[in-house]
DNA sequence: TGCTAATGATTAGGCATGCTAACTAATTTG
DNA sequence: CAAATTAGTTAGCATGCCTAATCATTAGCA
């Protein structure tokens, strides 16, 4: 029990401090960590509706629809009413929305390098805490 | 690097997805996590400062004013000045603070047995997946 | 066919967490 | 003692999340 509870402290404490360091990063990245989530699950999704996206990032509707409504805005989806279906929309990547998506994957690659070089983590380490983190939640 | 990648795309999507579900449990628990973490950090810290607090937390000053307000106001820690210095605040935890901080860590230690329980992940590979991510922040 | 259900999404409103910039009050220091 | 520094607060903003209510459209059925 006192090794659980010291488990959890830890965990919940590195959680916020996670957050809280990948927030200040993004900051410098011009686009925040929920929307390009969401333009990652967007660019996974072909012809992609508000429900399904909701549904993959685990959160409400209304959440989405403002999600993508700044994505939309910064031109980066485009969203466009379904012809059979008048009630969805389909969201779709655009070019510009595609470059800062591979943008971002080669900062993060970059970045983790960095972080893993830092620690002194060997590779396998850090694939089995991944792993066993992905397990737990 | 398409490793580093791979890891780096995970963790970033696990960390939303741990800080959407702390924050989910949490909603059930009427307090949330920057002040349990808060709480937490105050009830280490003998006669803690806000600026104090701000280093623990890792957020600035107008931050932390907002989150010892709210836990002012649920009287959970009492903010006094300093004798010495009337600049300065101390914070200390009321009986209340404390009873709830100790049920948050019994409530915790519950959840994280279920979590490793489901899991199937040994003690151990928490262990070493929590220190990987504690050296990896 | 035409009314009612259900579905997909948006709007309205609220709360928590974080930031920067500008400010007040108090103390230190030259 | 005046000026600089330090501790906190206030104001104002963005993000991200929620629930409740609403709108438009489609589906189902008598």
């Amino acid at each position: 029990m006192i090794d659980s509870e010291l488990h959890e402290t830890r965990l919940s404490a590195l959680i916020l401090a996670l957050e809280r360091s990948l927030r200040r990063s993004y900051h410098t990245s011009q686009i925040t960590p929920a929307r390009l989530s969401a333009l990652h699950t967007i660019s996974g999704i072909r012809r992609c509706t508000i429900g399904q996206l909701a549904q993959a990032e685990q959160v409400t509707a209304p959440t989405i629809t403002g999600i993508v409504d700044a994505l939309v805005k910064s031109s980066l989806i485009v969203r466009s009413p379904d012809q059979s279906d008048r009630r969805i929309s389909r969201l779709e990547l655009t070019d510009s929305g595609r470059s800062v998506l591979e943008e971002w994957y080669a900062w993060r690659a970059d970045r983790i390098e960095e972080k893993i070089a830092e620690s002194g983590l060997s590779d396998s380490e850090v694939e089995q805490s991944v792993n066993a983190l992905s397990r737990l939640i």
